[in-house]
RNA sequence: GGGCCUAUAGCUCAGUUGGCUAGAGCGCCGCCCUUACAAGGCGGAUGUCGGGGGUUCAAGUCCCUCUGGGCCCA
């Protein structure tokens, strides 16, 4: 009687090692995952893959919050759903720009011309060498793939169920494509529009920065109290943080309501040091709180100038340049000759130099009253910058995002409201957000590594731009760089020449193009078809503090295109903290390597611990969960293993036992219970469903039949239990796939034929019973076999050890459950006589050891 | 300053529309070499549910308030 001969496939002891190498490469191999691109509509399930950041380092978190998608994908998959799962890479951006600087020791520099030619260094040297910004473009394509390989390692060895036949990258062909389709759509509707304004200003990067780019830090700064002068010839008194923009003052701001200074409204004072004449008004804005209560306004020291500028429809007084220094020319407001003289002193100076330089003139003439008084404040950065954002007057490309346009707004806050969010409450930040937008989005940047914006200008006689006379490409031309093609009707010789043409300059913003990955990934334009099966997508899974930049910009292009939303559902990612509660960064230095932690614990393992990481809710960084998830896997290994090699079958009709009826009822409820929650997309719920049902069918269910599947109740009552073992172990494996992949897989191909991934997803009706043998009646006895254990072990003897009699006290229906599971009971527990007494009390058990 | 989340065992976290004695895993303590598994198994101890007030027959759960932690936006 050989017992395993049923399934030869069966290792005599089952390992971990290997598994993710052997399954990887297998379905790598094999296409397991690949799309089936002639799925109707309906039965396709579409993922808006988040493309990670390639020139940035991979960490933890991309195996947390990959993972979480993954969960869903194997999931909707083994439900029958054709599963459009395709990655991008991110490598357009100034992240790149950076990398590649440093990476090869250049620097782009656009006037030059191209040089088929050029070759890197080997190594960096001290001085970046200049190159033109087609070759640095290429430059960086050719790192960005090399970094790219690293990450398509490691997601597969990490098991991500992604369709590697569709990748696509940021700055690739079809990206550039549809981001330069997109906004010539956006343009021949109204949407996009260039417009001459005050834009916020980075000086170190020399690019306009949006309102999605910015943040606050707390800075050191000072209140400098500056004298202007009344008509009457007395002073009154501002209180400033910005002396150096002094020269650009184009008028006073005090509150309307504020009595100390409602004789000045209407009225002129004269600036000191520069001697204009700036009218004084009122503004709720201003705060009498702040300060003295009354403030200049410059051309542009903040936002609030911006709003004043323009409700007051004040002069436009401009005196920091793109590279953030003071203007070369002397302006023409500044008409006395002692003016002139200071304001020479100020010219090509940065603001901080100016403003020292302003202070010791102040100083001298006594219009500084006392010392500044040091306080701390918040000052804008470009989130990617180190100095303080100034705010110059430049001619940029906006696309409507509803921040000027309070019907557009609440349309863009409808779809928020029609999307389904997981978890619910991050939709607030989406309201938020667009509740508080306070202008239309900036697209254009003056950078050199990103997708070009798609036009030409016509120059006039002599050779300055005419912005109005926009050369735009035809649809099938794209994409274009108008720095190197060339306009349908002119050559390049006429390039930046009078009468020519020009080719714009700047790129799109990176979210200009990332907002369309859905469109990028499915092909918009270039493969009807698939578009057309693919999308509106079904998921969108992101991390939440990019909900207003990535995800509402996706919102805005898709409404805009296509009037619909590009996704049905959005999974929001918590973060991964390290112990310290603090957020897991490279900066912090407390960054752990993943392949590192997928060698020592296994993917599985690591998957386990990314899985209890709930949607929304940010996971500490714990390897103690990896422990049990390794430590799981190997149980799935071995207890599979001995269901399997007690001859476990699959005939539910073979089941005769009460008992067996219970765990199989219990199982059916298991079911149902993992599958609601993975339609809510708690996939977290349905991994601990199926977990805490595991443990207790290999610690108490298999301990109580064992000796019955042996044979020593006969061979009908044997057959029950194999079944028993053979539907449960068939049913658990596929719960399990989506969290533990290769394991599962693995002990899938010791009995079954092809790939568990694209089995069918278990069903309750599979292992429902016609019995109708509630969970009780295996939970009344499994507890007794405790009580019995207890018993055992506080008389420090061995599970083994005989128990001379067993005494059991309960109601009627109990007492004919244990009647029922007797003499698995009596075997389990190496009884030797069992007693039974009808009585009205709860369960209660008498242990006689031998 | 506004908004959102969060506080439950030493640790990490469950606890659904209020409903029996508040749970799990880890860790800790003790025991057991038991032919699926010693990278294992069995059992045990562990709580002012952040503080205060309120609604209710009943509050970890709902309301108010205070405090701590985190995030987003001004």
């Amino acid at each position: 009687m050989t017992e395993s001969a049923r399934y030869p496939r069966v290792p005599e002891k089952p390992v971990l090692d290997g598994v993710e190498d052997k399954w990887g490469n297998s379905w790598v191999k094999n296409k397991t995952f690949a799309f089936d691109k002639t799925a109707t509509k309906e039965s396709v399930y579409s993922i808006d893959t988040p493309p990670p950041t390639v020139s940035g380092s991979l960490h933890v978190g991309h195996v947390f919050s990959y993972t979480h998608t993954d969960l869903i994908a194997r999931y909707q998959r083994m439900t029958g759903k054709k599963v459009f799962y395709p990655i991008g890479w991110d490598d357009n951006g100034l992240p790149t720009e950076r990398r590649v600087q440093n990476y090869f020791g250049v620097r782009c520099e656009p006037s030059l011309p191209f040089d088929a030619n050029f070759a890197p260094p080997n190594e960096p040297g001290e001085k970046q060498i200049p190159i033109s910004r087609k070759n640095f473009v290429e430059l960086c394509e050719k790192l960005t793939l090399e970094d790219e390989k690293v990450f398509e390692s490691l997601f597969q060895t990490l098991g991500l169920s992604i369709d590697w036949n569709y990748t696509y990258q940021t700055i690739d062909k079809r990206a550039r494509t549809v981001s330069q389709r997109a906004f010539l759509r956006n343009l021949k509707r109204g949407e996009a529009y260039q417009s001459e304004a005050p834009t916020l200003w980075d000086v170190t990067f020399k690019t306009a920065v949006a309102q999605a780019e910015l943040e606050d830090r707390e800075r050191p700064g000072a209140f400098h109290k500056i004298a202007f002068q009344k008509q009457n010839g007395q002073p009154v008194y501002i209180e400033t943080t910005r002396p150096e923009l002094l020269a650009s003052c184009v008028a006073l701001v005090a509150n309307p309501d504020d009595d100390r200074y409602k004789e000045l409204f209407g009225k002129t004072v004269v600036t000191p040091l520069f001697e204009v004449e700036v009218p004084v008004v009122a503004h709720h804005l201003a705060d009498p709180e702040k300060g003295s209560g009354i403030a200049m306004i410059c051309t542009f020291g903040d936002l609030t100038d911006v709003i004043w500028w323009r409700e007051f429809n004040l002069p436009t007084r401009g005196l920091i340049g793109w590279d953030g220094r003071i203007v070369a020319e002397n302006p023409e407001w500044i008409k006395t000759e002692k003016a002139k003289q200071i304001f020479e002193k100020i010219i090509g100076k940065t603001s901080h130099t100016a403003r020292e330089v302003l202070v010791a003139e102040l100083k001298a003439s006594g219009e500084l009253i006392g010392d500044p008084k040091p306080i701390t404040h918040a000052v804008k950065f470009f989130e990617k910058g180190d100095k303080p954002l100034e705010i110059v007057t430049t001619r940029q490309w906006y696309i409507r995002n509803g921040g000027r346009d309070a019907a557009l707004r609440t349309k863009l806050l409808s779809r928020g409201a029609e999307l389904k969010w997981h978890p619910e409450y991050m939709k607030v930040r989406y309201e938020n957000w667009v509740e508080g937008l306070n202008g239309d989005w900036l697209i254009s940047r003056q950078r050199f590594f990103g997708v070009p914006l798609p036009l030409w200008y016509k120059l006039d006689a002599n050779g300055n731009p005419d912005y109005d006379q926009i050369i735009v490409p035809e649809e099938n031309q794209l994409p274009i760089d108008p720095q190197s093609e060339v306009p349908q009707g002119f050559n390049e010789s006429q390039r930046n020449k009078p009468n020519g043409f020009m080719g714009d300059p700047d790129v799109m913003d990176t979210w200009a193009t990332s907002s369309l990955t859905p469109q990028i990934a499915a092909s918009w334009e270039l493969d009807n078809d698939l578009f057309n099966r693919v999308f509106p997508m079904d998921l969108r899974p992101q991390s939440h503090e990019i909900i207003r930049t990535w995800l509402f910009s996706t919102v805005v292009r898709s409404h805009l295109e296509e009037n619909s939303l590009p996704w049905k559902n959005t999974s929001i990612s918590g973060w991964i903290l390290d112990p310290d509660r603090k957020k897991m960064s490279k900066s912090k230095g407390n960054v752990v390597t993943p392949i590192d932690l997928l060698e020592e614990y296994g993917s599985d393992a690591v998957r386990y611990w990314a899985a209890m990481g709930r949607p929304g809710t940010d996971t500490a960084f714990d390897t103690g969960q990896m422990k049990i998830g390794k430590r799981l896997a190997i149980k799935i290994l071995n207890a599979s293993k001995f269901s399997l090699s007690l001859n476990a079958t699959l005939n539910k009709s073979d089941v005769t036992q009460d008992v067996d009826h219970a765990l199989l009822n219990k199982l059916a409820q298991v079911v149902e219970s993992a599958t609601n929650s993975f339609e809510k997309y708690d996939y977290t719920r349905a991994l601990e469903i199926t977990e805490t049902f595991f443990w207790s069918f290999t610690d108490d269910y298999v301990e109580l039949v064992k000796e019955r599947t042996y044979g020593n109740q006969g061979e009908d009552a044997a057959k029950s239990a194999r079944a028993a073992l053979g539907l449960t172990t068939h049913t658990l494996l596929r719960l399990f796939a989506p969290f533990i992949p290769f394991v599962t897989e693995e002990v899938w191909s010791w009995w079954q034929e092809g790939s568990i991934h694209l089995t069918t997803w278990p069903q309750a009706q599979e292992v429902l019973t016609n019995q109708a043998i509630g969970v009780e009646a295996l939970n009344n006895v499994t507890w007794i076999l405790g009580e019995v254990r207890k018993v055992k072990t506080e008389n420090k003897q061995s599970m083994k050890a005989e128990v001379k009699s067993l005494e059991v006290w309960a109601k009627t229906e109990v007492i004919d459950q244990v009647k029922a599971a007797q003499k698995d009971l009596l075997a389990a527990g190496n009884i030797k006589e069992l007693i039974l007494n009808v009585s009205d009390t709860e369960i209660k058990v008498k242990v006689e050891l031998a």
